[in-house]
DNA sequence: AGCACGCCGACT
DNA sequence: GTCGGCGTGCTC
């Protein structure tokens, strides 16, 4: 084998052919990574995907640099998984590696800039930019960036090469970020002050000094070295030591005498938490039933839909599923949608499994992503549960994938590519494991529930809440008849002002919902009616109050809020709609003794702010939360026995075909977090249109009456599921040439595969952003009888065609199967 | 993607 | 001249 096949981590369709050099021929193995130089100097790493011995293409192969790992650090049945998600959506394998793999694992070079030591130049003949940068580069090294930063220009490279050629300076690539183990300074007693006789001389010698004697004795506390002499060989943490108070200086000295000794230790970041036996989970009666025809299922199906009521308690089933798979020795993972992935969930867990499993979110750090990648592969972690990019982990059997609330949006991926679906990934990786897959949802998405009826998935059913939880009382409240009699208080109906109240009294917790989804307060202007837009999107911006500042939610743009109309000058600026904070300002007026908190994406930026908003609803400390979605998933309170819906009619009517499915199950979602316990919660729904088909069958709280009037629907416009769907996204910085070039595409299409498939192309909500303009076509595809790969290839063909046009060679083109 | 190369127009 | 701004082509 002399040649490899590596994947790079770029947008580049295949692999790429490097020479081994002979030294390292053994070495070589499938799933490791290695370091190659791609392009006249960026190196980065990459993953052997195959060994060769010959060499096909017409390139000549450069060396292969480096081999990091001895053994692979992805896995075969990876492999086969990157290069089918990279076929089915429509993307280079390069990009499901880079979606797939911690950062930390795929390094790449920087270029870097240094003196040439073995040259003497005379600094008389030197310009006023050379002496600059070679005095800067005394004794140090600078990136092209600080390079360019350090003498003001943008493109220091064409300096940079003269420089070079001159002899001046070297040029040379570095890697940067490097995965760096977490370290830990530990102290421990000097073996030879083990025994009791020999302390006690020690304690002697250091009468006269009472604060060597202080840190001593603060150790002995922590560590008892006579009664167990072990202890002290793993010793303590010196920051650990240090907080009890002791002194710096005299610890220094003691180590200096060697009485201490100071050592390095590699740990982990990963949170170690001790099994607690005591929380064996005890499954009801009816979760039993279920958990039992789960497992009856799974004898004829690969994958069980389990439908079970907000509240129905589905985590308790998977616990103890997870548990026989462990037994088992076979591996599961556990996918989770962000919002769900709480905390209450991972300690609920940890009480079960100890610290025996893995965590994978998007607030950990890349290096802590790494450690868990690590684990999986040394098959520490046998079980994980983590978000979309979990299916990436490197499994090697895996017997069991959770997909709770499989119905979320959130599973699907849009940008960057691979624009995958966790749920159909996940799906697919089972196949390759052999591997059952567990689907659980109050509200099912059409695809799945159709799969369920045809039997194609199992289907088991848990309707009865958990305990003595009962079913929620829902009421909807008429908007417009309220605003006839004037009984509206801002955004608020009288009904649910007066319900707030009462659970005020009663000293129990509300939950307000404001779905803020494709819609979001802007400022308007009175006189004039104009709108601040973003300067790089179409869309208008959105005030916030706590920093006072417009902001475009697609590309961050923000500026000072404005006191007067751009347009027309006029002080008349208007706000219109509503988010969460107005929502909680409107609050304070109405309730001013209630404690009030808002949860949504401000609110929770830093590491533990969610956190701490949980625990503080928990304890009490919080009579009424406004919150976004994230208040709808996987929280469970006690005291909470209201809850109240805004922005119904919004929901409803989103221009998309999914708006019914996502408003439906958003509604119940939310309207089970009221009355967990005992009492019977109360759920107020806002709309203008209490008589709206999609909420009688959400008063109905049969999914079933739901499911059976939307299938028509999508059956009568050949939406999903009877059709899968591509979308086809152009962008370019001109309008026309975006239209004109979805237009030309749109005509070789329709010409191939006839005009009923064929949809657009049209300007999408948001018509720009990032200052491109976009244009979409859909293409409807029937389920059945149609050659996919083809066509995908035929996609391929057409946007080679495009690109070949001269006037549309710049028009960026992206597919997006089962677009969300 | 990231980079080099080359052309152009705008400054001192 | 020299700089920054693109557009273009290429990478095993």
């Amino acid at each position: 084998m002399t040649y490899v096949e590596v994947i790079l981590p770029l947008p580049l369709h295949g692999t790429f052919t490097y020479h081994i050099p002979r030294e390292i021929r053994s070495q070589v193995k499938i799933g490791s990574r290695v370091v190659v130089q791609f392009g006249k100097k960026k190196i980065y790493t990459g993953i052997v995907f195959k060994l060769h011995s010959e060499n096909r293409g017409s390139y000549n192969p450069k060396e292969l640099l480096e081999i990091l790992d001895e053994s692979p650090v992805v896995q075969e049945v990876q492999l086969e998984f990157f290069v089918w998600m990279a076929s089915y959506y429509m993307c280079s394998i390069g990009e499901v590696m880079n979606a797939a793999m911690p950062s930390a694992l795929k390094l790449s070079s920087q270029s870097y800039v240094g003196i040439n030591p073995e040259i003497n130049f005379l600094e008389e003949n030197l310009n006023d930019r050379e002496f600059s940068l070679l005095s800067a580069l005394k004794g140090n090294e600078l990136s092209m960036q600080d390079v360019g930063q350090h003498l003001g220009l943008k493109r220091p490279q064409r300096f940079v090469k003269e420089l070079a050629e001159k002899g001046y300076i070297d040029l040379f690539e570095k890697i940067k970020d490097r995965y760096q183990p977490k370290k830990e300074r530990r102290i421990r007693l000097s073996s030879e002050f083990e025994r009791e006789l020999e302390l006690d001389s020690l304690l002697t010698e250091l009468e006269s000094k009472p604060k060597q004697i202080e840190v001593l004795l603060s150790y002995l506390k922590k560590v008892p070295v006579l009664e167990d002499s072990k202890s002290n060989q793993s010793g303590i943490s010196k920051s650990l030591l240090i907080k009890e108070g002791v002194s710096t200086s005299s610890l220094k000295t003691l180590v200096k005498k060697k009485v201490f000794i100071e050592w390095e230790k590699i740990v982990s970041r990963l949170e170690q938490v001790e099994k607690s036996h005591k929380d064996q989970i005890q499954l009801s009666a009816a979760q039993l039933e279920a958990k039992r025809k789960i497992t009856k299922e799974f004898e004829a199906h690969y994958s069980v839909l389990l439908h079970g009521a907000t509240g129905s308690g589905k985590t308790a089933i998977y616990i103890s599923l997870i548990e026989e798979q462990l037994k088992l020795g076979k591996q599961v993972l556990y996918l989770l949608p962000e919002i769900a992935l709480t905390t209450q969930i991972i300690a609920r867990l940890h009480k079960v499994f100890g610290s025996n499993f893995g965590v994978y979110h998007s607030r950990y750090s890349d290096n802590e992503r790494v450690e868990v990648w690590r684990k999986v592969l040394k098959k520490e972690y046998q079980f994980v549960v983590g978000v979309r990019s979990a299916v990436f982990l490197p499994f090697q059997n895996l017997g069991l994938i959770i997909i709770d609330e499989e119905h979320e949006p959130s599973y699907k991926q849009f940008e960057p590519a691979p624009r995958y679906h966790a749920r159909d990934a996940a799906t697919y990786l089972a196949s390759l494991h052999h591997s059952k897959v567990l689907l659980g949802t109050a509200t099912p998405s059409l695809e799945t529930y159709q799969n369920a009826l045809d039997r194609k998935f199992g289907l088991v059913e848990l309707m009865e809440r958990f305990g003595s939880a009962s079913e929620p009382n829902l009421i909807f409240a008429d908007l417009r008849k309220e605003r006839k009699q004037k009984k509206l208080q801002g955004n608020f109906s009288s009904e649910l002002v007066n319900a707030i109240e009462r659970s005020l009294e009663q000293k129990e917790q509300i939950i307000l919902f404001q779905n803020r989804r494709g819609y979001a307060s802007y400022i308007s202007c009175e006189d004039c009616s104009s709108i601040p837009k973003c300067v790089n999107c179409s869309v208008s911006l959105t005030y916030h109050q706590f920093n006072n500042k417009l902001v475009c939610h697609y590309c961050g743009f923000n500026q000072p809020m404005i006191s007067d109309c751009t347009n027309c000058g006029s002080t008349q600026l208007k706000n219109i709609g509503f988010g969460t904070e107005e929502l909680e300002e409107e609050l304070e007026i109405l309730f001013p003794q209630a404690i009030i908190q808002r949860m949504d994406l401000d609110t929770t930026r830093s590491k533990y702010s969610y956190q701490r908003i949980i625990e503080d609803f928990e304890d009490g400390g919080i009579d009424i939360l406004v919150g976004t979605q994230m208040v709808s998933k996987g929280l469970d309170f006690d005291h909470v026995n209201l809850v109240g819906i805004f922005d119904t009619d919004r929901m409803i009517h989103f221009p998309d075909f999914r708006s019914h499915e996502r408003a439906y199950s958003l509604i119940t979602q939310v309207s089970g977090r009221a009355g967990r316990k005992s009492t019977r919660g109360k759920v107020i729904i806002q709309t203008n249109d209490p008589g709206h088909t999609l909420l009688e069958k959400v008063r109905s709280g049969d999914y079933k009456q739901f499911y059976q009037w939307e299938i028509l629907e999508r059956e009568g416009f050949s939406y999903p599921p009877f059709t899968r769907l591509v979308k086809i996204i152009f962008k370019h910085r001109e309008k026309v040439i975006s239209l004109e070039g979805a237009t030309f595409f749109a005509k070789e299409l329709r010409k191939n595969m006839g005009n009923q498939r064929v949809i657009g192309p049209v300007e999408p909500v948001v018509g720009k952003i990032r200052n491109l303009y976009h244009h979409e076509i859909l293409l409807k595809l029937e389920k059945h009888g149609i050659n996919l790969s083809a066509i995908k290839e035929y996609l391929f063909t057409c946007e080679k065609m495009l690109n070949q046009v001269p006037a549309f060679s710049r028009v960026g083109v992206i597919f997006d199967v089962d677009p969300g």
